[in-house]
DNA sequence: TTATTTGCAAATCATTTGCCCGAAG
DNA sequence: CTTCGGGCAAATGATTTGCAAATAA
């Protein structure tokens, strides 16, 4: 079962109140300000379990699988950030909005992404620990 | 001036018929079944550079500081892939496709992107070389 | 007490760079 | 020829991991 920390807790709350992607080592830098004496590692393991816990939402859309080109069907995933585990979503395709984007930017655009980012109902339920075995992602 | 080489050649062709997400590591394993003596740090440069050039559609839209939580108002960017200049988009949201995303898929869906990459007016215009100072993103 | 979490340092992994050589123009 | 691009290997930077000590339950 999983204890409380006050590493943890200082983080998350960090975490929920910054407004851009920080970088692992600007949260450390800003955690010592509270727990001067915290390893690094210990800001890289905690992000990583609120990741997969579901309660960081403040990272970043990155490795959303999309993709587009003239071949393949365009369509938009869904990740769940405890399991790593990828779905696709059928039926939405927001094609017309790259032409829109261009004629408002001037962009030579070469593609475009849509995705989401949750907890799936799977890993929802069971509340089992120390599963998360992805790398930590902040941008 | 910029020369050709087999190596970009082979490369680029590649990355166009390549669907998934191909990592450096894969693609330079591909490769070395045409070139068998490439080595490592020449697949991470050409990658770099047919970014740079907006040859490479294949790249996903990670690092698109997309983000959301209740006090931020939500918007999307688009990121030139040889600069880096990130530009928002204003007056395009899509708030209400989270709600229809998580009751298709019973996730608790903590935030979602849309992110369009290219490249830029300016770098459109101007050939010159070698200013791609960004690291290489595939995933 | 006992299992979890930490701090620290060493290890790993991906990516970048310097240097000299071979090749394109 | 005269650069530019490549191969190789060493350097860098970020993230992860092993371990003994500290701490929450």
């Amino acid at each position: 079962m999983r204890r409380r920390s006050k590493q943890r807790e200082v983080i998350l709350n960090l975490l929920k109140r910054t407004k851009s992607h920080p970088s692992a080592e600007w949260v450390y830098t800003e955690v010592r300000k509270e727990i001067p004496n915290i390893s690094l590692g210990t800001v890289y393991r905690n992000i990583k379990l609120l990741q997969s816990m579901g309660e960081v939402s403040e990272i970043s859309c990155e490795g959303d699988e999309c993709r587009f080109d003239g071949n393949t069907i365009l369509h938009y995933h869904i990740t769940c950030q405890r399991c790593g585990k990828i779905m696709d979503l059928d039926g939405i395709v927001l094609q017309s909005l790259e032409e829109r984007v261009a004629a408002a930017t001037g962009f030579k655009i070469t593609n475009h992404c849509v995705g989401f980012k949750g907890v799936c109902p799977d890993c929802l339920e069971q509340s089992s620990p120390e599963r998360y075995k992805y790398k930590v992602r902040l941008y």
